[in-house]
DNA sequence: CGGAATCCGCGCGGATACTG
DNA sequence: CAGTATCCGCGCGGATTCCG
């Protein structure tokens, strides 16, 4: 039947509102999915992302850092050097992120070329 | 020479900032990608997104409405029954967010399998 | 039904200065 | 270098009320 086709999409639309409701949880805030995206490309430093992802301040960096390491997305580990180095890294759970942050950049690679491109 | 390589890297990944970066702005705050993922399956009225987007205020899904219609991601056709009646749809633009929507759900279930199951 | 208007708290997020 | 601390404005976003 046709109608049950229609409560099965609907179903499945209210699935996908939650999971992306869940999905935004994590990666709440303006920096969070750049910050993945960064460290998706290789290890980076404090100083290093601060440089790559712009526009962000050190506090929002160091916040945001601390809340991604807490949910198990990234890995924080401290050389003794000095002075001290610290590298930021993906878990392997939070390279899974890769995919997702590739599409959204290439959609927006996409929309930057229709809004100032032609 | 992998010296080349590495700087290759690294231009890519400023790219892919800039890019994500642009889509934050217009997909910024909490509730814009669950409407936009929502209108993707079908087009709705306001009180059906108000029920599906869970959570949501009016105030918040009609200033967001607006926002992604000025963005060119959504229309607003009005129906001139008695009580009116209004439909939101997502432009050929907009729905080419569906696979970005998708690829979030789809990371979001997988989350909340590791999250809540195991 | 489909909003607009108003009130308001909270926390995001910037700037700057300071520390080990 | 890798942060922390503090101050503070702004706007997101909730709750409620009102309107055509």
């Amino acid at each position: 039947m046709e109608k049950d086709k229609e409560e099965l999409a609907l179903k499945k639309c209210t699935q996908t509102i939650m999971a992306i409701h869940d999905v935004m949880d994590i990666l709440n805030g303006k920096w969070k999915i750049s910050i993945m995206a960064c460290l998706c490309f290789k290890k980076m430093r404090y100083s290093d992302l601060l440089k790559k992802v712009n526009g962000i301040s050190g506090k929002m960096l160091s916040r945001d850092l601390k809340e991604l390491e807490a949910n198990g997305l990234i890995t924080r580990t401290i050389y003794d050097t000095q002075p001290i180095t610290v590298e930021y890294e993906t878990t392997k759970y939070g390279a899974s992120l890769n995919k997702v942050t590739e599409v959204i950049a290439a959609w927006g690679l996409e929309h930057r070329r229709k809004i100032t491109g032609k």
